[in-house]
DNA sequence: TTTTCATTGCGTCGTGATGACACAATGATA
DNA sequence: TATCATTGTGTCATCACGACGCAATGAAAA
């Protein structure tokens, strides 16, 4: 699954036919200057909350699965299309959370020292040692359909769990920290899980994903009835045999429901 | 109150002392190319929600008050730099909503015919005739201390009355639209008022505020026990004399529990 | 001065959502 | 066959919220 591994100031936008130098060279020309998108991307296995990450070649560190703009592309085509790209899925839920515009959030000094280890050269002023304004978006995926593959500035393309995540690159701890806010934000106006779970899935499964996210134990009994309530799942007759214990229900989401409930909210507030 | 009235390509970010051959032509020099940003402010008059709107210079339409990104500022900064210069109002309310990345929001026929009726011949290339990304930000101020000062490109800086937008410059109406949307949905998790009404208001003023802002009828006394509730108003032993019946008590934020309340979010959902 | 009356302050009632917890049913494992 | 963690369903008290009643207020009208 590794690739050649380039630099990752391409940020894996690199048309696959082209050497680094010529991204290098042409990039100030394809990209709207200056701007990138950053994804954090969700997805859920063994009960535990996972975010896909780049190893970046030529440095000790993971990165946010990031890209640039083509210069007549829409910004949100152009965020899913690194999710394609980073984990072959199509259709997927995809949401703009912030702009990260710090001035002192790019690092001119790393994107030279890393030339420099590829033996790359390139002018003073290119595009890619300007300041970078990058817009956040976070996805959510089912785990079993990505095939996480790293782009060309990246040795590696995992999974990792939350908790073990400890520094990132540049900024993107606190984008990934962020995106988890927003999340946990939109779990009371928007149903989750179509996204994150199989097609078939547990009432526990369902809970797991809930207390992952929110970090914190919800009473079983409750939470049945308050996502019962929503009128959003469907509950089969088959059961998933294979548990140690008594079998629980298999559920799908209505997904005419599901939808319905996505676009007009679930509780209201006001 | 009325200046000179520039051309809208400048959005407000021309030094004083510049002309405008010079900012167009220093333009891409000075910010971050292919960045701008709207601000959506809003305000509250009469029982009314008001939205502060430029009158563009050699065009019969509005728009919203936006601006350029030097290349070393952070956009927050940006941000309240422009919400400054049109209002006079330091430190105020402004939050970030959204990333409008349409490649065919921006409007190059258009400033071009603007150009064109001032007089001004441009490069080809010039920054300006490039496509735009604009991030949306919403603000909320008082409007008895808000002076609304055009900017270089327009001949007018007023309120409007929200019912009376009808239409608004490229794609300034959905962005409009957006802000609102986002603020409906903020009235949830956070208080508001501090910014937007005086110092000491009742309770009525406060609920016309809410009323305005989700455009739908409260009921008086359900308004008042759920405010209260929150504990973030204090209740001062002065009455508002000179309404034609009942004195109503006045109140104002208790601004320690307003900004924990802000911080932390009102009720919780999960 | 007295009366009028819209507005204000405070309270009640019923409903539905929510948190805490009980208990029987299930089904793989011992 | 017995065990036992897990699951399905239900109960109860509490709380938030919408709908509404009623007396107090105070400027305007009589």
């Amino acid at each position: 699954m590794k690739t050649a591994g380039f630099l990752c100031y391409f940020r894996g936008t690199m048309a696959i036919n082209k050497t680094k130098q010529d991204v290098l060279r042409d990039g100030g020309k394809l990209f709207v200057p200056s701007l990138s998108l950053d994804c954090v991307i969700f997805g859920f296995h063994e009960n535990q909350l996972k975010v896909l990450l780049l190893k970046m070649k030529n440095a000790d560190q993971w990165a946010l699965p990031g890209g640039f703009i083509y210069k007549e592309e829409d910004i949100e085509a152009a965020a899913s299309r690194v999710l394609k790209q980073r984990t072959g899925i199509d259709d997927i839920f995809l949401q703009q959370f912030h702009v990260f515009g710090d001035p002192a959030r790019s690092d001119k000094k790393f994107h030279l020292n890393m030339m420099k280890k590829d033996g790359v050269t390139v002018a003073k002023d290119n595009w890619i040692l300007k300041r970078f304004i990058t817009v956040g978006y976070y996805a959510l995926v089912d785990f079993a359909f990505a095939l996480p593959v790293p782009d060309h500035s990246s040795v590696a393309c995992e999974w990792w769990d939350l908790h073990d995540i400890k520094e990132l690159f540049m900024d993107h701890k606190n984008i990934l920290h962020k995106a988890l806010e927003t999340l946990r934000l939109q779990l009371n106006h928007q149903p989750i899980g179509y996204n994150l779970l199989s097609q078939k899935f547990t009432m526990p499964e369902l809970q797991k994903l809930y207390e992952t996210i929110l970090d914190k134990k919800l009473d079983r009994r409750n939470f049945q009835r308050r996502m019962t309530g929503y009128g959003i799942l469907k509950r089969l007759k088959e059961t998933r045999k294979g548990g140690a214990h008594k079998a629980p229900y298999l559920y799908s989401f209505d997904l005419r429901k599901y939808k319905k409930a996505l676009a007009e909210g679930l509780q209201g507030g006001w």
